[in-house]
DNA sequence: GTCTATATGTTGATAGAC
DNA sequence: GTCTATCAACATATAGAC
């Protein structure tokens, strides 16, 4: 989803712009979260960035652009796991918490953008197709978690679109709280999640 | 941290402005989920309840407060679940359960005001002061967790605060999804969450 | 208790100098 | 690539008639 640099401009060109680019759109996430994408203001980023608002609008169309370039960085970090080889060989149930791993992993590493895409609400066009595309991430896991009960691995009691729901719940709601160098360690909550979502809290 | 209706006032009256406050108030509330508090505008919410932004400013001082009759239904909701003789007494596995159990029904139960209170990001006044209330009520959980691992009927090889944060984030993630007479009952899903929570997804 | 009209500020976005 | 200056639209909130 994300545009390969152009290849055909000057190296130096290019490499400053993407640099440009990159450097204000970890500024404007960061503020987009603090806030809220909606009270956000344009004279907000220009302050956040120590730019003006016209030296914003020289890099992107608007403050709609800056939104579906920070989503579609989480949106391909998240689907790029769906295809790596752990998630789509062997047991349902090693591939689930696989993708389980990764995707506590992925939401760690991306963070804000992670967190920026799980807040979006559907107002605008950019926002509707960020929650396209979380349902169907949702679609993927949702037949794993079928796969793993069908091959006897995952109780078999309970609804499997259900704990689908429940379990990625649990992985998202880690942006609520999960901090880098805070707390816990990415490792840990990894751990935890993994063991609690498979395991259960009670001792066995 | 509702007020009770004035008593000295005329029955008739007291209960005609309260009827129209918590019909505006159940309006305005879907529509700051559904286009979020900051994105929706007065003039959106007289649109909404078929009056004028006048006619609104008449019942309350202006959006914030609102937002403040909402969450404090919320809160009231979730802290009168900890109040609840089942959440003082016996053992802590047996109180944690019922917390968990009241949670959900209370989430299902006041789903738009719960919904609200969750998205609060701490822009203002009313919001810094509903997350100061969700760090109350988080604390009180955390300590019936860590009581549950005392008494050993919770592993203990997990961090009790990381445990607290995993559950709640499950229990809280259900307002991403559940809406009554959607795909899955409040009952199906109170079950489905504390036998995941405990017992966790594999067959015993 | 509702309305119309309006004051006052802020918003996203653009024009054009440097 | 950044700036100052500005626009039209829209925001919250209020005044005052009915």
């Amino acid at each position: 989803m994300t545009r390969p640099q152009p290849t055909g401009a000057r190296v130096e060109r290019a490499r400053k712009d993407s640099y440009s680019l990159e450097e204000l759109l970890a500024v404007v996430v960061r503020v987009f979260i603090e806030r809220g994408y909606d009270a956000t203001s344009m004279e907000d980023l220009a302050r956040a960035t120590g730019r003006t608002k016209s030296s914003i609008y020289h890099h992107v169309t608007g403050k709609e652009q800056l939104l579906a370039l920070a989503v579609s960085r989480a949106v391909d970090a998240l689907f790029a796991v769906l295809e790596e080889p752990e998630s789509l060989e062997g047991p349902a149930i090693a591939r689930l918490e696989h993708v389980v791993r990764r995707s506590v992993q992925v939401l760690a590493a991306q963070l804000p953008y992670v967190t920026l895409l799980l807040r979006v609400r559907g107002n605008t066009d950019v926002e509707r197709e960020a929650l396209a595309k979380r349902r169907l991430f949702d679609r993927r896991l949702s037949a794993l978690v079928a796969d793993a009960i069908d091959e006897g691995d995952v109780r078999a009691d309970l609804d499997p679109h259900l704990v689908t729901r429940l379990l990625f719940g649990t992985v998202n709601s880690v942006t609520e709280w999960y901090r880098p160098g805070g707390d816990h360690r990415s490792q840990e909550v990894e751990d935890a999640l993994v063991a609690l979502a498979f395991e259960g809290m009670r001792p066995r």
